[in-house]
DNA sequence: CTCGGTGATGGCAGCAACTGACGTCAGCTA
DNA sequence: TAGCTGACGTCAGTTGCTGCCATCACCGAG
C-alpha cells in the first residue's frame, strides 16, 4: 500500500466544493479543506496556485474541446461557423447527468466575487485562444477576435441557461438556440442607408 | 489650514498607478502607496476595499455614460442599436488626450492577472447592467442579455484597437467600426438551407 | 540485497493583504 | 464653550500564500 492515498487533487476539490457550498468560500479555510482529507494546508497550495484554482481544475479540457471544434470545422467554413463548431464541441463536455454538479458549483461561484472573476477571466482565456486558432487559419485578425468572443459569449449565455431551474434542453440545443437568436437580433433591416452623420476622421 | 490635506483617494490614485507603472503590481505593497502620498495603510484600505480596486475607481461614471446612451436611444430602436448607442456614449469618455493615460494604465492590468479578472468583473458587471436597462424598456430578456453582450464586447475590442501604438482614430469612430465589421461577420449567407442534422429535442 | 535517487508530503518561518477595535484631533454647530 | 463628526492613526490579529528544509516509501542500479 502506497504511503499516500492516491488522487489528491481530485480528493481535495471534492472536498473543498462540499464546505464552499455548506459554509461559504470565505468561511473556508485552506487548511480545513487540506485537513478534511488528510492532508496539510502545505499540499493544498502545492495541487492549486490559488484557493479559487481547486474549483477550477479541469478546464484544460474544456480549452481543448473549443479547440478541437475548431479543427474539426470545414476549412472553408466562415468564423461565425467555426466558432459555432468550437462552442458545439464544447457543450459535449457537459451532458445532462452533470447538470447537478454544474448547479451547485455555479450556485457557489454566483455567491463569491473572486470566484466569478476567476471565471470570467478563465473564459476570457479561452476566447483568446479561440481567436488565436482562427488566425492560424488565416482568418483577419480583428474578424477572429469578434467570432472568438461571440463564440464565448454564446457559450456563456447557453450555460447560464442550462443551469437554471426547470430546464429541460440539453447545452447543445441552448447554444444552437441562442446562436441562432444573436444572428436574428443582428439582422440588417433594410432601413435607411447607413447614417452618416458622423463625425469626420 | 486643513488637518489634511483634501482629495486622498485622488492623491493615492496617482501614486498607485505611478508606482505600479515603474515597480509592478505585485512588487509594490499597499503601505508604500500610502506612505509616498503622507498616509497609512490603513487610509488606503478605508478608501479603496481592495489593493487593486485603486485602479478602478471612477467606473460609475462609466457605467452612468453607457446608461446615457440607453435613455438616448429612441424608444423605437431594436436592441442592437440601443447598445450601439450605449457604447458611444461610453466612448465619449475617452476622448484622444486620454489615451497616454489610458494606455500606461492598460500596460500595467495585462501584466498582472488579478488586475485583468478586475476588469473583466467590471466590464461583466456593466453587461448585466445594461441588459438590466434594456428588459427595462421592454426587451426580450434573452434578446436584452445577448444584445448587452455584444455592446461590452464591442466596446472591449475597440478599446483595445484604440490603445495600440501608431492608432490615429477615435474610439467612437473606432468602435462603429467594430460594430459594422460584427455585423458583417454575422451575416447569413445565402447557403444551403438550415442544418437540421442536430440530436431532436 | 543494499544504496542512492525521486516524488509526494509535512513542518515552520515569514510576508503581505486585509479587518476590527479604539484612540486622536481639527472644525463645525448649538 | 461643550459636544458631535469625519478623517485619520495605531495596534493586534487572521488568512492567503511562499520558500526552505526534512521525511520517508518506493524504485531502479549495482
Amino acid at each position: 500500500m502506497a504511503r499516500w492515498a492516491p488522487g489528491a487533487p481530485e480528493r481535495l476539490q471534492q472536498a473543498a466544493l462540499e464546505l464552499f457550498a455548506s459554509r461559504g468560500f470565505e468561511q473556508t479555510t485552506a487548511t480545513e479543506i487540506a485537513q478534511s482529507v488528510g492532508l496539510t494546508e502545505r499540499t493544498f497550495f502545492r495541487h492549486f496556485s490559488d484557493k479559487r484554482e481547486v474549483l477550477f481544475h479541469g478546464q484544460d479540457r474544456l480549452v481543448q474541446a473549443f479547440l478541437d471544434g475548431v479543427a474539426a470545422a470545414p476549412s472553408d467554413a466562415p468564423p461565425i461557423e467555426v466558432a459555432a463548431a468550437a462552442v458545439d464541441s464544447a457543450a459535449t463536455l457537459f451532458p445532462d447527468e452533470r447538470r447537478p454538479h454544474s448547479r451547485t458549483r455555479q450556485a457557489v461561484i454566483d455567491k463569491n466575487r473572486p470566484l466569478q472573476e476567476r471565471e470570467l477571466h478563465k473564459l476570457a482565456g479561452i476566447a483568446a485562444l479561440l481567436a488565436d486558432a482562427l488566425r492560424a487559419r488565416g482568418v483577419d485578425d480583428l474578424e477572429a477576435t469578434i467570432a472568438a468572443e461571440i463564440g464565448i459569449a454564446v457559450f456563456g449565455i447557453a450555460f447560464g441557461q442550462w443551469i437554471r431551474d426547470g430546464e429541460k434542453r440539453s447545452l447543445t440545443d441552448i447554444s444552437a438556440d441562442v446562436l441562432r437568436e444573436l444572428l436574428t437580433l443582428t439582422e440588417r433591416r433594410p432601413g435607411p442607408a447607413p447614417r452618416s452623420s458622423r463625425t469626420s476622421r
